[in-house]
DNA sequence: TTGTATGCGTTATCAA
DNA sequence: TTGATAACGCATACAA
């Protein structure tokens, strides 16, 4: 009774298919799927009227029976942020490139956070990355009820027990310490970013503490808003009084602050880098590599965490409250003066 | 049944709820849908049931049944190219707001694209963006019988009858072109971006018929692959014999490619721009407006653009063969000297 | 290898 | 307003 009802103007289905090619429904499903039991005839006849009636799988409905849905969630911080937009194309490629699939979701601020995780978690994907947002431990609770498996990219949550994938950012911070050190600055600015998050604190956690063991330095900090605007008027309100005290060096937490800290230096009041005052970035982003700033930085290795991430992804056993730390690369740069010089 | 067992089970459903809840499973989908016919009281019964549970509605299952799933595919160029990833953000955003989201599918170079739009056509997503990507009439026709519309965003395809949503390139390089002539400027290089791209041809097209009507003026063309490393070695490779001959002018066909160009010539031949050379781009992303380069270029409203684009996809009765061609906004910018200045 | 029957988790339909 | 039951499109046992 139902042969009519065909004149629906739906989706083509596998059962389509199927009576075009005179086989069963699951046959089609067989022919689609790699590996199968099924006889090259059989599937050849398959395919061709897959073709012919433009019949493409299901994957929602495919996922409904599988244990599997070929996806992953990626929530991002601002993709204005070059470190995360970065981070995500190598989510994307290395997802594409085995037919899986990224869900794109963006943070701006904290505030509402957990709701863009609640709606990450209506979907049946295969883990959930966090390269920005906080989680509530509510969340966490909410993702083991699921068997969602959640993984933190370049972030911490210290309460929790979630997999965590990381640059060291403690000794990423302190290389940097000791190279500016070594160049003989001694009063230093920190530019700090969101207040909240675990990378600022362990950037200039180990900043402090390499600068501590060296001694005769001063530091002093400042909130940066940890984007681009935010480094430039932080720099514009600190130095644009009368007579400034200028530091010997500043270390911004990342490299789009940097950036915006060397364009507001040297677009405003003159100042020459690494002449007058020194400058490192964290992150290695494409953009501080070049031509006008050439950053002394540490690279986050991006590649290599997406692939540790994806491991955990793939195999449950590494999902425990493991932490991987991945070190970074110094990259010299030109905003630090080199051991000696001047 | 330890409730260790409970956890490592699939999924909470919403046949769970139900039990917990004493009610049908039929309600507890009530609960979750605005507007159903369905009391105050059993609707919080069923909340709390599922809160305490852990349960969230699956996406998939419930696309299922209904016509809309909620997702939509936004198909971009490499996410490096910060157009890109300032749209995607903008896509990201808007749709997360009305709790839908972005499947991000990404392809770097165009070979392969249709098997990028293949894998988009495997979601039954309730639309295709495509920033980048050829589509070819096969593609077309497999959409159409899917049921899947796509909308081009910043791309045109002349043969087929898709509707696309574009800045106006031509009248955007027709406004450089002028600018630049005022300016004084006469022997022009023009930096092309991917041969088989609508964009560039766009582009250059309005820049060289400005350039007729006014009269007098020279043109020279060059390969610059698009993004900032190609135009960066394209310059080199022109610029880098014994005596090069220096254009007046140079109008890069995007932002990134001209600031791979302003980064070439300043860095490596000394070239003040616009004192010694003159550049303009086109886009209007934030980092060609940073205090180093401050480009002149043509801003394209990506959020009007976002929107004209959502509400094709909204709205089936505007799906046709359109072309809403969106006027793009002149930046002044300091790369091009004042009308009158030397 | 192939077909039959059933399950996946939700919404839609129709009685009650 | 509620509940029973049938789709939705595919994959997986199991039988043939």
């Amino acid at each position: 009774m139902s042969e009519l009802k065909k004149a629906r103007r739906s989706r083509v289905t596998s059962f389509d298919v199927a009576r075009a090619a005179g086989v069963s429904q699951p046959s089609v499903s067989r022919a689609f799927t790699p590996g199968a039991s099924i006889t090259e005839e059989t599937r050849n006849r398959v395919l061709t009227a897959a073709r012919e009636l433009g019949y493409v799988p299901n994957v929602f409905a495919s996922s409904l029976s599988k244990k599997s849905s070929g996806m992953i969630a990626v929530i991002s911080g601002n993709l204005n942020n070059p470190f995360y937009s970065e981070s995500l194309q190598v989510f994307v490629e290395n997802f594409q490139r085995t037919g899986r699939q990224v869900l794109a979701f963006s943070v701006r601020d904290q505030t509402g956070s957990d709701e863009v995780i609640m709606q990450a978690l209506r979907y049946p994907v295969d883990g959930i990355v966090m390269t920005s947002a906080r989680v509530t431990s509510e969340m966490v609770k909410m993702s083991e009820g699921l068997g969602i498996p959640v993984v933190m990219f370049n972030r911490r949550v210290p309460g929790t027990n979630l997999a965590t994938v990381q640059c060291d950012n403690a000794s990423g911070g302190a290389a940097l310490a000791r190279r500016m050190h070594a160049a003989g600055a001694r009063d230093f600015l920190v530019l700090r970013g969101d207040p909240l998050g675990s990378t600022t604190n362990d950037r200039v956690g180990g900043f402090r503490r390499a600068l501590d063991e060296m001694g005769g330095a001063t530091v002093t900090e400042v909130e940066g808003g940890s984007n681009y605007s935010g480094a430039y008027g932080a720099m514009m309100s600190r130095f644009g009084s009368p007579s400034p005290r200028w530091p010997d060096a500043i270390f911004a937490v990342n490299d789009i602050m940097a950036i915006g800290c060397a364009d507001a230096l040297r677009g405003n009041f003159g100042i020459r880098i690494p002449e007058d005052i020194m400058l490192a970035g964290f992150d290695g982003i494409r953009e501080g590599q070049r031509e006008p700033y050439r950053l002394t930085t540490v690279r986050q290795p991006i590649e290599s965490m997406v692939s540790e991430t994806l491991a955990i992804l793939d195999h449950p056993g590494l999902r425990g409250p493991s932490l991987r730390l991945i070190p970074g690369d110094l990259i010299p740069g030109n905003t630090v003066r080199a051991r000696g010089e001047a």
